[in-house]
Parts: structure tokens; sequence; C-alpha cells
DNA sequence: TTACTAAGTGTTAAAAATACACTATATCTT
DNA sequence: AAGATATAGTGTATTTTTAACACTTAGTAA
């Protein structure tokens, strides 16, 4: 036991709750514990910060090396701490929730966690510790989110119809929108961009490609 | 040195921006710190969470020791963690944003800080550690947050007049506001109730008395 | 050629936000 | 007591934003 303190120290981890578009559904990223607490049971990718480590870092470095998931937006959600989360030892975990455009997926559990999983929203298994309570606040948290800022895109493949952003926002409020003042409101935030072309997707009309002008940025709206 | 663990375990404090109107002008409480590092230097109430305490309790235990400040609305702001953040060892900070209606005010700094006061947000003394920013953050918060919630209502005494009110929006966003419309505005929210009564406060005509229906509640506003 | 399906497109009405100026009621002064 | 002064209190018209609503277009499949 090499180290030592002259005060009790709680132990931190980062959890993340990472959302992504498949099927046409929320999904949302879980490992498969291998060890015990709650072993076997699902729960976020996490762990423990290492001690020269940024807390985002952390959150970043265990993502990937539990599932392989790199490449998405990322911001802090909430630090929960109640005393008694953890049966093992005080655990303060400091959680962020994520984003990842399907097409930037590819899922390669490592040694970490015996297993990676996608879990539509409305079919989570059992979970882990508070990870029922963290997943709800972040989930909350992303539905207010697409009413101020422009954090919905990142959910979109590189290119997408109109339609396609219609129906993300549809899932992340869960309610219906009119197509045409949907449209009218996507258009005027001036983030799109048409790239010329058309994407055939069935027995009907094709639809115009577009891309984001700026991929990578998330901004306060309105 | 009693407490052992096998892997290293950083600390974990909390430390509380506390927003007060006090003069007219929106005041921060500041703690003098007694102890290296960066002792004598001003600082957020806050100080090291103990091991079966729950983040938020130890957050207004801190600031009741500190300052003597109970009786106050809280909220979580953010996660500090940069590894250098602290001289001493690694220290993860969660911090919370409070607000104070001047009514409830008695400051009576504990033993654990060497003095407490107010400062006026323009002007701020140097500050330790990384508060600057915490307090930066905490600001920003405050001011979305009168757009959509209730919250600036924590700032008012048991009684108020709407110009009093006023003029804490004016202050919390840094701009002017016209007289009706804000009115119209305030009283549309259905928060506020005519207590009959004027308060006479000065050689002009004295103004209706209103209180908050429910003093404690926050709410989410359009 | 016809049936089918999602893409694409404007206008009108309702609601919300904004701009704007004078009267009322108290105190203080002379 | 008359007048000066200062903040409280009040309503309407305009602009902007949001919401409601239905038909035509361009492909595929039979």
């Amino acid at each position: 036991m090499p180290f030592q303190y002259q005060y009790p120290h709680p132990a931190v981890t980062t959890d993340v709750a990472v959302f992504a578009l498949r099927d046409q559904q929320l999904q949302l990223l879980l490992i498969r514990r291998a060890q015990e607490p709650y072993k076997g049971r699902w729960a976020l990718p996490g762990g423990f910060l290492e001690i020269d480590e940024d807390l985002d870092s952390c959150a970043k470095r265990e993502l990937e090396e539990e599932t392989g998931v790199a490449d998405l937006y990322m911001e802090q959600l909430y630090t929960f701490g109640r005393p008694d989360r953890d049966p093992r030892e005080r655990v303060i975990s400091v959680t962020y929730y994520a984003l990842v455009s399907a097409d930037k997926l590819s899922l390669s559990p490592g040694s970490d966690a015996a297993e990676a999983a996608w879990f539509p929203l409305r079919r989570l298994p059992e979970l882990a510790f508070d990870h029922a309570e963290i997943i709800h606040l972040a989930r909350e948290r992303l539905a207010a989110k697409t009413h101020y800022s422009t954090i919905a895109f990142q959910l979109m493949a590189e290119t997408f119809t109109l339609s396609e952003l219609q129906s993300v926002y549809e899932i992340l409020r869960n309610e219906k929108l009119d197509k045409r003042n949907f449209r009218k409101w996507a258009l005027s935030l001036n983030r799109l961009e048409e790239i010329g072309g058309k994407r055939r997707n069935g027995n009907h009309r094709p639809a115009k490609i577009y891309r984001l002008t700026a991929p990578d940025r998330v901004d306060i709206i309105r």
C-alpha cells in the first residue's frame, strides 16, 4: 500500500454517457463489467482518474480503452458523490456526456471491459452503481440543449439530408416537428451548406445533401 | 500517515461562489487564506471533502464554517481538476455557485479562515488557485439563467418592490431594461404576490410591496 | 403508364417581444 | 400651502417570431 495520506481521500472516476444514432434510434454505449462490484452488469464506460491526468483526458482515455470509440464531442455533465454510491470505497464520479456520429463509429472493446454494446435508450438493461441516474440527467440535458445550441449536429454523419436532420431533432425532443418550419429554422442558422448532389434512398424523389460549415463547432444559438 | 491506498488518490474539495446584492452591486463572498499555499490571498470559501459527506453538504458546511453564511440557494457549477491547480497535491474541486438575499446575511467568519469579506465583482482582489476562472464561469451561468429560470429571485429580500426586482435583473444582465415591459413580464410569471403595503423610500411616490409565492423555488420558465 | 413515397416549397394567423411618454403620489424646500 | 423633485405606475402600436397548414416534384417499382 504505497500511497499514504494524512486524511482519507476519496477515489475519483469519470463516467461517460455516449449517445449515437443507430437504426433511427437514440442509443447509448455501455460496457459489461468484468470485475466486482456489479460484475456482469452493464455500466457506463469510465474508470479511475490517473494522478497526473486531466479530467477530460481521463474520460476520453477510459472510453477509448473500453470501447475503442475515440472521435466524439464531449461535455462535462455533473459530479456525483453520494457516499454509498460505490460499495468498495468512497468514489466521486465526474460525469460527461458525449455524442458520436454513426459514421465515425468503430466499436472495438478493449481489455478493461469484457464487452461493449449499444442499447436503445428505451431498452436499457439493469445498470451498475447510480448510472441510471446519470443517464437520465444526460438525456435531459441533451434534449434541453437542442433548443439553444447546435449540439444535435454532432450526431450527424459528415453529409446528411434535411429530413435526416429533422429526424434527429424529433428523436432528441421526442416530438414531431413541422417539415416546412423546421427547414426554415435549420437553414436560418447559417451552419448548413448544400454540397450539390442527391441522395437516393428509396423509391421516391432523392434529397439534397448538406454538410456543416463548421463540423466540430457547437454554438449557443438564439 | 494512517490512510493508505493501493493507487494514488487525489484530494477532493468543494468551493462556492456566493453572490449577494449589496449597495446596489453584485458582490462576491471571499475569505482570506490563513494557511499556505497562497497564504494571505483571497479565495472562494471551500475545503476538503470529508469521507462520509455528500458533496453538497461539504460545500454548505465549509461555507458556514468559514463565513457564517448558511441560508442560501446553491447549485453545482462545474468540476475543476487541472493537475497543477494546487501546489500541494492533486486536488479536484467540485464547485458551486450560490445566491443569498441580503436580508438573510450575517457574516461571522469562523476559525478556519482568518477573514471573510464581500467584494464587488468589478473590484476583485488577486485570487488564489484557479478561483478567478471559477468565478468567471459562475458569473456567466448566473447571467444566462436569468433568461430561462427564476433564479434571480433568490437575490431578493423577503419583500421587495418591482423596481428593486428590475434593478437586480439589470445588474445581472448588465443592461438597462424597459420599465413597462419588465413589469408586464415579471407579473406574467405568476410568482409574485402583492402584499398590500407601500415602501417609502425617498421624496417620491412609495412603491407597492411584493413577495414570492414560493420563495424557495427556482423554476425553469418559458 | 400508373402507383407509390419521401422531397421540396410559401403564406397566413397568432403570439411574443419591443418601443415609447405621460400621470400619480409621496417628500422636501421655501 | 405652493412648488420642485423624484420615483412609481400605467397602455398601445409596431415589429418580430413562432406556429399552422397542403400541394407539387422527382424519383423507384410494378
